[in-house]
DNA sequence: CTGAAAGCGCTAACAA
DNA sequence: TTGTTAGCGCTTTCAG
């Protein structure tokens, strides 16, 4: 492998300016430039990353950490959707990604000390609450850190803006004339899952809806099963009277209830309709398909990279938003009915 | 940060001797090796991996190579779950995986490049053949890779038996009595595409069941889109004598069929059975679940590891199996049925 | 505008 | 068993 010493050998110039018309820097002749830009060409030169971090401390890489459980993390298209977002600006910025595992060979390594370990600049958490304990110890070192779905006491966080998810989905409800709608919430130890849930009852009270409670069901958790629970639940409590509609707060309630309404004889939309939320890839896969509010993940992705690779850079304590929201947007396709 | 030298001063002893117990290495008095661990523990000295680097040559990373475009990468799940099974081990061994991203800055590099910049040890191509204009360069450089997906000259696969999946969805199908089976084929131009018509031909053959050239279609992509077109191909094709089943080599061919199939008054799966391939989300999601041949990523990911590990660790010039094949297996779900 | 030299933190001969 | 020393490839003062 070529180094800077066989361009200034083969050019008779210091390394010194080798070194800075590699970096762009001013004060290098013109035409020394050129002859140096010249031979770093013919000879395929390209800089080693490793010697340049040892001498600068800064690596150009961010470590992003996500969950490793079943159906979590990576594999979960939410997440890797994020990632593609942030990996596509951060890559642009110059910046790599590198994924941190717990281990370093057969030896146990924390998150925090493997950051340290390997000189990471900055890191990306796309974990979800409930995966805290394994990353707590990460909150407490210095380095530029942001968030995506989770919000830490002062790490900046970029999360969709779920109050007008909520807001959209109910809209569009009611404008189909729907006046009985239920509820099928998330999670209420999730932001989304409250701030969903919040968007109803605040929807229902502007428009004068009434409440009522037995329209409100809480899934326990991000899955399908959760949700069938949770429907199941839900016909029960509106034996008596069963509302038009359904905010199902995330698409896999939306794929349940269709599921389990179906079975029961209901046609879907034209007995109920159903809007989701998150637009997963099952919601354009459902048939009917499933109308839903779409997260743009490209954009939470990208805007953690802004804002992270700012904080990298710009080291000047300049306070950035504790949290970003990033708009949703309504997906209609054929689970909403125009209600008689 | 700590450094070998904080160590050194405060025990006394030599960097050099640090270094070593570090390093685990032999050659030191076990006390000392005691006092220094202890002050190691004490100070929470974490190695400098970059130092580390430039001195061994070694990175301890691994660079993954993903497409970019839309719908693929890491936002498949195919992908994203061999990914996961790949850094579990990958981990395990020792290593770090790290994203190449095609800028470096706002400079365009090549992977080929990158690589070289980045020191990585080695490289995983995850990349479907219509990508490998873009990866040819890395194809010459001389560092240990792996390929999953796709066949390179020179690279050992890691992919799934393909084979095997056709046959046993194929046999599935016969058990149940079925004689009358039709398939849509995956792109030709693919070796999973080949291989499961390959294997559907052979079976016919092997089970002296007739081929009718109606029966087959291809489908362009592996996407819903073209199965849609595939299915309704199929069905204008066998207007005059229906199959009473289908082997869909991808399952969104599956998800097609069923969603066209039921549409036009077809009850799945009593007047159709379908049979999937590759037991993607959707598989489980959909309703009913779609009965499919299920690839092990986990595995496929764990394998591509192991190899590549060996490879770099290995450099002696043992070979390695140009093409290693995961089994597959059949998830029975509701979308097959006994024939009457 | 150019170059000499120190240093980033660690490893690995080689001496002692 | 321990320590000295010379790098690894690059950046960055600071002289010239």
């Amino acid at each position: 492998m070529e180094t800077i010493y066989d361009i200034s050998r083969e050019t008779g110039f210091s390394i010194a300016t080798v070194s800075k018309v590699i970096n762009n820097y001013s004060g290098v002749n013109e035409k020394t430039r050129k002859i140096i830009k010249a031979k770093i060409e013919e000879m395929g030169f390209m800089p080693n990353s490793t010697a340049r971090t040892l001498a600068t401390k800064k690596s150009w890489m961010i470590a992003i950490v996500f969950e490793e459980e079943q159906g979590a993390g990576i594999v979960h298209p939410h997440y890797s959707n994020i990632l593609q977002g942030f990996k596509q600006t951060a890559g642009k910025l110059g910046y790599d990604i590198i994924f941190l595992n717990s281990f370093l060979g057969e030896k146990r390594l924390s998150f925090a000390e493997h950051c340290r370990f390997r000189n990471v600049d900055g890191v990306l958490l796309a974990v979800s609450a409930n995966f805290t304990d394994q990353i707590k110890d990460i909150l407490d070192v210095e380095i530029p850190k942001v968030s995506v779905e989770t919000v830490y006491p002062g790490v900046p966080t970029i999360i969709s803006d779920n109050k007008m998810a909520g807001k959209q989905a109910m809209e569009h409800l009611y404008m189909l004339g729907h006046k009985k709608i239920a509820t099928i919430a998330a999670p209420q130890d999730t932001i989304a899952g409250r701030e969903r849930l919040q968007a109803y009852r605040e929807f229902l009270k502007e428009n004068n809806l009434e409440y009522r409670p037995q329209f409100c069901v809480e899934a326990e958790k991000y899955n399908k099963t959760a949700g069938m629970k949770a429907v199941n639940l839900l016909l029960q409590q509106c034996r008596d009277e069963f509302p038009t509609a359904i905010y199902a707060a995330y698409d896999d309630y939306a794929c349940a209830a269709m599921e389990i309404l179906t079975e029961k004889g209901f046609k879907i939309p034209e007995d109920m309709s159903i809007v989701g939320n998150d637009d997963l890839p099952i919601a354009s896969y459902a048939s009917p398909g499933i109308t839903t509010v779409r997260q743009n993940r490209d954009d939470i992705g990208a805007q953690a990279a802004k804002i992270l690779v700012d904080m990298i850079e710009k080291k000047d304590q300049m306070v950035y938003p504790e949290i970003t929201r990033i708009p949703t947007k309504l997906i209609v396709r054929q689970t909403t009915f125009k209600k008689k």
